[in-house]
DNA sequence: ATATATTTTTAGCCGATTCTAAAATGAAAA
DNA sequence: TTTTCATTTTAGAATCGGCTAAAAATATAT
């Protein structure tokens, strides 16, 4: 009934209407980049989607989601961090890796294959770039970060999220030493938007980071000692 | 470039080609039921399959892949086998449920994910039924095992293979006790193609089971004492 | 306020895969 | 050999998701 396309279409709608980056509307042009796609077909398929109630249309204006919409662009989204967990910590994928596998299965897997996976993994609450993964319910709760390029000085953190945009971007962060779960502190910040001067865990000596990276890496500073409890 | 739809046509074309069954041509008909297909469906997908110069198309008479079709079908074969095995051996699937979840996946996965797999299972050579795993080469060996219903009476044998058309008749094998490597004698033959009454490995008493179950099973008489060499 | 530029939608087409109905072909029977 | 029947192919349409080009609506600049 749900072709994978709209389920594409649905789960790329859903990541701009909660992305970080966008406060605005949702729009044609920027669904259509996103699925790299012509303007004119989105519009073709968001009326689809408002036809099939899964999303509301303004038109000219932008799109919204409806429950059910949402709740299908989660489901699909669960799939996609349960691969992608399942392909590094059961098929031994790299980091960098996970994300264009888990795009071509996301659509192919059962509910009993979902399930399946999930109990293997001892039902996580974080996929593998630390991105928490939806319920079946359709709930999830995100906890907001601090992105590394905001944390102050002197503040010691604990990596907590990534962005998997680029796997180029993820290569390079794993080279550095900037894992999910890795202690950092920022010594210095160069001026006008400069590099970051960088202690890193178990590395010795400092590591200077661009900010363009720094902005996708998420962390959680750490009140006092190292060890603090989970929330 | 090359979509699921023409995969799934290849590689049914190729075991209606091998298949046990058919002796005969693979006509237009055949592998429409076999698609669930109507036959003008199946005609136009032969005719640019043709094109493609994956089989060789006689109008009106039938149709034979040529190498390239052949190369493609035990590609698709080779990702089903493996996928079952997996499926069974990793995420703890029953026997009869992991065709309809390998069917869904076997388009969708990578070579590196088959590759992963393969690795997983330490290069398997037969999968979850006893089929033989085609190789990446594009080779196949195929052992004519004996059918259940044409071995002699008293002559002790190992089930080596099983079709998996049905899982319903798959549950039944289970639950008595025909699993692959079991050993198996029969103890008679009712007549009028009546139903065999076998011994089952360690299992008391005897069982009796029906043709039509029996002509899905297939052995390899044990020469001598249990414990037969492998070939 | 009007003109210009940008975004969005509409209109119409394409290729893939399916369907039904009708025509063509081949096989079997009289 | 002709008739009959079953199979196969052709013809034409539908759906889906993409595209381009043009029209319509909105936003921006003068």
């Amino acid at each position: 009934m749900i072709s994978p396309a709209v389920e594409d279409y649905l789960k790329t709608i859903y990541k701009l209407q909660t992305g970080r980056s966008t406060r605005n509307a949702v729009t044609t042009s920027l669904i259509a980049e996103n699925m790299k796609v012509a303007p004119a077909s989105a519009t073709k398929m968001i009326k689809k989607l408002a036809e099939l109630n899964l999303l509301e249309h303004a038109p000219y204006r932008g799109v919204e989601l409806t429950r059910s919409g949402e709740m299908i662009a989660l489901e699909i989204i669960r799939h996609h961090r349960l691969l992608e967990l399942y392909l590094s910590e059961a098929l031994g994928y790299r980091w960098d890796e996970v994300d264009a596998e888990a795009d071509r299965l996301e659509h192919a897997i059962s509910e009993e294959f979902e399930d399946r996976i999930d109990a293997a993994l001892g039902h996580p609450r974080v996929g593998a770039h630390g991105e928490p993964i939806p319920t079946k319910q359709g709930s999830m709760d995100r906890v907001d970060y601090l992105s590394l390029s905001e944390l102050q000085v002197g503040q010691p953190a604990v990596i907590r999220e990534v962005n998997d945009h680029s796997s180029e971007m993820l290569r390079y962060m794993e080279k550095m030493g900037l894992q999910l779960g890795a202690c950092v502190e920022i010594r210095s910040k160069a001026p006008f938007r400069g590099p970051l001067l960088l202690q890193v865990d178990s590395r010795e000596g400092e590591q200077s980071l661009g900010l363009e990276v720094a902005h996708n890496i998420f962390v959680d500073p750490t009140n006092s000692a190292p060890g603090r409890p989970k929330s």
